[in-house]
Order: C-alpha cells, then structure tokens, then sequence
RNA sequence: UCCGCGGUAGCUCAAUGGCAGAGCAUGCGGCUGUUAACCGCAGGGUUGUAGGUUCGAGCCCUACCCGCGGAGCCA
C-alpha cells in the first residue's frame, strides 16, 4: 500500500477532499450489492469507510467483504464530508490492507448481559459507550491533578502496604510480610497525608486503595481510586471549600473538553451545568429534619444510609455538604465541634441524582490529649499511631482533608448505572478476572 | 453475613408437565447509500450439577455450585 500520510479518525475534518491513510479495527460492516460500509474505529473516532465495487479491484472489493467484526487493517481513501454519514466524515476507499482477520468476536451489535460484558472486559473495553466512558475517567483524573497542582499543592504519595488500619474499622486485605507478621493494603493514606501537610503545607496523594468488605452494590469496587488533599491551617469551612471549588472544577472541565462522550453516553447536560459554587451547606441535624419532614423514620445519632442519602440528595439539584455528623459514628482522628462536643468537625458530599457520597473529609483532631482519649475509646493499639502522635507533639495546627472517589465521581458525571463500567478492570468479591 | 432474583445455542431471551424455539453472531446467496441495515438458505443444544416425583421434567420437589443487586460497611 503507497505510503500517504496515516492520520487519526479525530483530525478528518483538518484534510477534507485529500487522500489520507488509517489504521484501526472493524467496528461494523453493512453492504448492499456492490457497496461496502466499513465502519472504522482508531481509539480516536469513527469513520465510514465506503468501497465502491466500481472504484477498487476484484481483489480488494473480495477482502473487504471477509474482513470480520474487530479484525485489523488499513485503508487508503479520499475524505469528504458527508452529512449523511455518523460523525459528519466519510473515506472513498482506493486501497485497503488486511492486518489480521478477527475469529469470530463475541460481543455482537446486540445486546449482552452485564456478566458476560465483564467476562470480556478486555474487549468490551473496545465498545463505544466503554471508550467514552474511560476518555472521560481519563479527563477528570488530568483536572485531578491540574486542579491541585496549579493551587500549591505537592503530590505525596503514602505507602500502600500499612501496618495496621488506617481507622481501625474497615476489613483490610491482609497479607504475610516477611519476618514482622500481618500487613495490609491501604484504605486510605490519610493519616501519611497529615504528616506530608505539615512538611509541605498542602498536600494530595492520588492512587488506588482497597477495601475487604464484602459489599455487593453496584457502589463498591474492592480496589478503586481516591484522591486525598491535606491541608495545614485549614478549618472546616476551609475544607468545604476547598471541596466545592474541586468539583465544580472537576465538572466544567468534563463538560468542556468532552462534549462527544457525554452525548454517546446520552447524558443529561443540563444536570451537569448547575453544578457551580456554592453548594448547599446543611448540618447533619437538619439533614435529620429532611429525612422526618419525609416522613422517614430515623434516630438522630444513627449515620446516614445510602437510601437517606439519596433522599436528601434529591432536595438539591447540585452536590449537598451535609457537616457535624454525630461523632460517634465517625473516625477517631476527627475533630469534635468546640462549641458542641457532641459532633465531629465531619464532612460528606452527596452527589445528586442518587450517586451517593463522593467526598468524605473532616477537621484532624490536633490536640495530643483529645487524640489519645479517641484512640483508647476506640480501642486502638497506641503503639501504632505513635508517628501519628509525633505530629501533634511537634508543632501541631489546625489541618483539614478530604477523600473523593474517583469511580463514583466518574460514575456520577457519566451517569452510569454500574460503579464497574468507570474503571477499565473492575475487582469486585467474587471477581478478580480478567 | 443476611434477604431477594436468576442459570436454556457463542450472545440476548422464549417455550400450560407433552416434537428444544426466535433474534443477533457465524457460513453461503441477493441488493449502488447502509445507519444495531435488510431479504433468503444453512449449521449450531448433556436446558448449571446431583438426586427425586411422574407414563412423560427446561418447567414440580430437595441439596449443592455459580452469578446478579439490595442491606450492613464505605469512596
């Protein structure tokens, strides 16, 4: 095949009425007698390819018509812009290659059930809606992190490998570590975060972490991705902020490079437009008086269910701070209210539409003595959180953080149905394959 | 762990206790504008496993295996 410069399906519109060359996969053929449809996907896009029995040779009009779903090859043709074809663009095809013919592939135009899907995760991450989705995981881990490097903030990466639970509550993925007993996979770098922030003033780690828990919801993954800013000299309110001005970043950046996603994924734009500052700010107590004006029976100081968060979810059509949770039913290291000991310094962020929490984060207890009493009342070995310790014996300040989850962010900004389809090897109990 | 639902062709699903079916995919044939194309023909089955009831079980009963999504827990 001549060599005429290979372009990505992406960048048709930049060489309309020249002869280019692409290279990619089979996504669909149709024919009618002697016109082929060959729809090409490059990872970029999607192009139409057309092979007119009149314009090419014997040979080449005969391998068209055995190219398979999913083989490889390559094509030389004309551009033209073609209103009637998807995406605007269309190749004339003057010469084609056969890279490799595809055995019979199984996921078919039709549809397929979830477990079969994710039985050939490997290839359904080839499928339209799989590509959008994971262009626009990519798109929010790049606002990730342009968001907090461009606020002063310095990626500090924890261990993931820890000697103990972070919280003390959670199941851990436990293993044997050499000669010094059990370790565990992270489920938070957290409290390696605290120490970071007082090194470097504003801190963030971003990685995966792991969760034991035998949950079988569409909500939980057993490995997932969380990224946790820390900072020193933060208070509540700061943090809220902080977490506010995060998302909404978050969500204008999706909105504004990945119009072509969100439209194959179908989603609701106008959803995704309202998501501007400031959030709806309500304490944990009067999230308690929503649920009852519901007419939900609940108990104050019981924590929230995923069934009470989407009820109060729905009271607002932009992410809700619910803050001051009873402490109780939150993390030692959390810092109790001054003016109502009763609460924690606690803050959950609700994405709307049913998603759930997406952020969780709180003002750190800073006082040695305070922090102590909490450990014992948990009843945590103190020799472990000694390191901890050290930060409120050396210089201790106020400091705040949170935690978002990535997939739920992504979940909820794509508006998937399952929390799996946002990241591209889904580990779930009673799955680690592929 | 508890509660609920499910397992039939490669896939998605049908089938009053009475011949095992359709669509898609695959193969062959047809069509010069198809949009999950369409039309015709063909191949494709240990109905999750093991027992039981019955003249007869995909269907009813028992146990087990596997999966699904909800609770709890959490992001």
């Amino acid at each position: 095949m001549s060599q005429k410069p290979t372009v990505y399906i992406k960048d048709l519109k930049n060489h309309v009425g020249e002869e280019v060359t692409l290279k990619g996969w089979l996504y669909n053929k149709r024919s009618s007698g002697k016109l082929k449809f060959l729809i090409l996907r490059d990872g970029s896009g999607y192009v139409q390819c057309v092979v007119f029995k009149g314009n090419v040779t014997e040979e080449l009009f005969e391998a068209a018509e055995k190219l398979t779903q999913e083989s490889s090859f390559e094509v030389r043709g004309k551009v033209k812009s073609e209103p009637r074809s998807v995406g605007g663009y269309e190749l004339d095809v003057i010469d084609m290659k056969t890279i490799s013919i595809a055995h019979e592939y199984p996921i078919t135009p039709k549809e397929h059930g979830i477990e079969f899907l994710i039985d050939n995760r490997h290839l359904w991450v080839r499928s339209k809606r799989q590509v959008a989705i994971l262009k626009v995981r990519a798109r929010v881990v790049k606002a990730i992190r342009d968001f907090f490097d461009s606020r002063g903030f310095v990626l500090f990466d924890p261990p993931i490998i820890t000697p103990n639970a972070c919280e003390g509550t959670s199941t851990l993925f436990e293993m044997e570590y050499f000669d010094l007993g059990k370790a565990y996979l992270t489920q938070s770098g957290q409290l390696y975060e605290e120490s970071g922030a007082f090194a470097l003033g504003k801190v963030y780690s971003f990685g995966p972490t792991f969760r034991a828990e035998k949950s079988k919801t569409r909500r939980h993954l057993t490995e997932f991705w969380m990224v946790e800013p820390e900072m020193a000299f933060y208070d509540l309110d700061d943090d809220m902020a902080l977490a506010e001005e995060f998302i909404e970043y978050i969500v204008q950046s999706v909105l504004t490079d990945c119009q072509v996603e969100l439209q194959e994924l179908e989603r609701d734009l106008t959803k995704l437009e309202t998501i501007k500052r400031p959030f709806p700010r309500i304490s944990y107590t009067e999230a308690v008086e929503i649920l009852k004006r519901k007419g939900v029976e609940f108990e104050w100081g019981n924590d929230l269910g995923g069934a009470d968060e989407t009820i109060i979810g729905e009271e607002f059509d932009r992410p809700v701070m619910i803050h001051r949770y009873p402490s109780e039913v939150k993390a030692f290291y959390m810092k109790r209210d001054p003016e109502n000991p009763k609460v924690a310094l606690a803050v959950d962020v609700i994405a709307p539409e049913g998603y759930g929490e997406i952020i969780g984060g709180s003002q750190r207890e800073d006082n040695l003595d305070f922090l102590l009493e909490r450990i014992k009342e948990h009843n945590l070995p103190q020799s472990f959180f000694e390191w901890y310790l050290d930060l409120r014996r050396f210089g201790s300040v106020p400091h705040s953080g949170f935690g978002l989850g990535l997939e739920r962010t992504v979940s909820w900004i794509c508006g998937l149905e399952h929390l799996r389809e946002a990241i591209p090897f889904p580990r779930m109990i009673y799955r680690n394959t592929p």
